[in-house]
DNA sequence: TTGAAAGCGCTAACAT
DNA sequence: ATGTTAGCGCTTTCAA
């Protein structure tokens, strides 16, 4: 049962702090001594309480995590990336799911996540306030906001604006004219959000182009069916439809393709859309994607926050993804040739 | 900072004990003085340190959390319905993300989960074994599985064969003889697993309507992907190709109809398919599918492993989820009729 | 109704 | 190289 570091030390015929010592691996013990212990420790099924060490060190080994969604692949990826990068570190991930807009939010940030159990914490697209952000760090609780730039903590962000012009004058270059844009549905009107950029950087790719009066822009939910509906709807007008479409994300992308064929137009052939995010799916639908390696993000988050646990706790950066803008290699990329205009 | 107990107890003029007593609302304060520590506490930001806490009343109001796949849907549902009631009623969910066959499985459970820091364990379609069951028993820790019957320890299951004789039964009522069953990949080669008793479901329904000729089954992953390479494979010969598919996931399942009508076989029309999940999905693919209710029975363990918690915890059963076998109601329903041969 | 004191299990000086 | 001691922040008897 509840065996303590007493109990092992009895049984080895030592101190308690010479047990803690041959357990932990710190400090001066004997090599014998080492193994009565851990022998002993064995024996009894001995397994330290982490709250009574993290009492004293005022280290937890745990990790609060706070993302949006967990069944979108994008952020089930970073999720994934994330919980095996702790867990070979020898973290426990606590997982806090906070949808956007959600009544939980204060009580996450002011009670669950200020209550010294966390050693640091992830946010993932979830634009903490400069008051939560604040919050945490005063208590001393470093933070790391993937996909979020906030003022005063280690962001790592991608230059979304940045892609989706890419991905836009990836469609320009392959002589088309007619592009749309679906993007996803926005939280505030102005926000500062992944949507707007991504549409901004749309914007600025026709712009450049010379292809203002082309554009066409619409929004859905994140999810293969708001791109079906999306798709559905775009492509009604066989007179008007375009011959592209640029996706703010790849479930969106997918229900578009699904939407196209549905009605019978080829994808590719008839239609080039290309994605964001390298989704697992991409290649069985042909689907051009711009990868935005969601475990990799989710591994440099807990490098990056692991750092900051190590170092000094006030180096405050703003760190930006390379913006590794990587078209995948897809079987939609001999066809892709094809779909020029 | 730091700011304790004590701190509160100080500025509110009163002892640490009445300062407690106060904040967690046990025991009698007069109401003035409740008051007066409660403002206290909310005026130097006071949050109770769980550790502490958790040290001299033995409770972490932690629970952790043993799951396969995060990225697969029907276990993002699970996993959310679960840390939504956690949440709800104030308990941290630590997640533990176990690939099958990890190298970790064992760090996991003779380590991390049996460290004293969990009020308890839910595992997920993680089938522990005697001893790693045994072995948090022993150490208090209530445990609940999910998707995988553990002697000894509380189960909730699905009658898995039953809903594939239902799903196979409803395809063989429609007229359907040449029915084909495409699983998941196995475990092991004679294992309890999922995969197995759905595939003995399926057996059992062909045996008894006669078609044991007509018996075909393939294996392929449990993914979208996986669906479509098995649906091509098995609808290459026009000759020989099923005119129903009884898939063991809803992701096969549409990986399935997308191979179909890629290759030209409307679905449904020329192809019934049934899946098991009730995918979110399902509407817009048409597909007729068997609902398991992941939210409902992560909210389920979740009420079930707190009950352990709070009474006996030696209370061990095995609790058989009703087999509720509804036919989701889709857009697949009007087609299904035409569907009859 | 409140306070004083003990102690949960561990680690970290400090002493030996 | 090992033991002694103090104390992390909290809750909980037990007295008052």
């Amino acid at each position: 049962m509840g065996s303590a570091i007493a109990d092992v030390a009895a049984r080895a015929g030592v101190s308690k702090a010479t047990a803690s010592r041959a357990l932990s691996g710190k400090g001066y013990v004997a090599e014998k001594t080492r193994m009565r212990v851990q022998q002993a420790a064995k024996e009894i099924g001995y397994v330290a309480s982490p709250n009574a060490a993290s009492l004293v060190t005022g280290q937890t080994q745990n990790i609060g995590v706070v993302i949006p969604f967990i069944n979108r692949w994008f952020f089930g990826e970073i999720l994934e990336g994330i919980e095996e990068a702790l867990l070979n570190r020898g973290y426990d991930t606590t997982l806090y799911n906070l949808h956007p807009g959600s009544s939980d939010r204060d009580r996450v940030f002011d009670f669950f996540l200020a209550r010294k159990r966390f050693d640091g914490v992830i946010a993932i697209g979830v634009e903490p306030t400069p008051e939560e952000a604040g919050r945490l760090l005063r208590l001393g609780i470093p933070m790391v906001s993937v996909g979020a730039p906030v003022a005063g903590i280690r962001s790592l962000t991608i230059d979304d604006a940045g892609v989706a012009r890419l991905a836009t004058e990836h469609l320009i270059g392959l002589g088309h004219r007619r592009i749309a844009h679906i993007g996803g549905e926005i939280g505030g009107p102005d926000e500062n959000t992944v949507h707007n950029k991504r549409l901004d950087g749309y914007l600025q790719a026709m712009t450049r182009a010379g292809l203002e009066a082309e554009i066409r822009t619409a929004r859905t939910a994140m999810s293969v069916p708001g791109g079906y509906d999306a798709g559905i709807h775009a492509m009604s007008d066989a007179m008007s439809r375009p011959s592209a479409v640029f996706a703010a994300c790849d479930e969106i992308a997918i229900g578009v393709i699904i939407a196209a064929r549905r009605i019978g137009i080829r994808v590719p052939g008839d239609l080039s859309v290309i994605g964001i995010d390298g989704h697992e799916y991409a290649e069985m639908f042909s689907l051009t994607t711009i990868e935005q390696q969601p475990r990799a993000q989710g591994l440099a988050a807990v490098t990056d926050l692991l750092a900051a646990i190590a170092g000094e706790p006030s180096t405050v950066e703003v760190v930006e993804m390379p913006a590794r803008l990587v078209v995948r290699a897809s079987t939609a990329h001999a066809d892709l040739g094809a779909d020029a205009v």
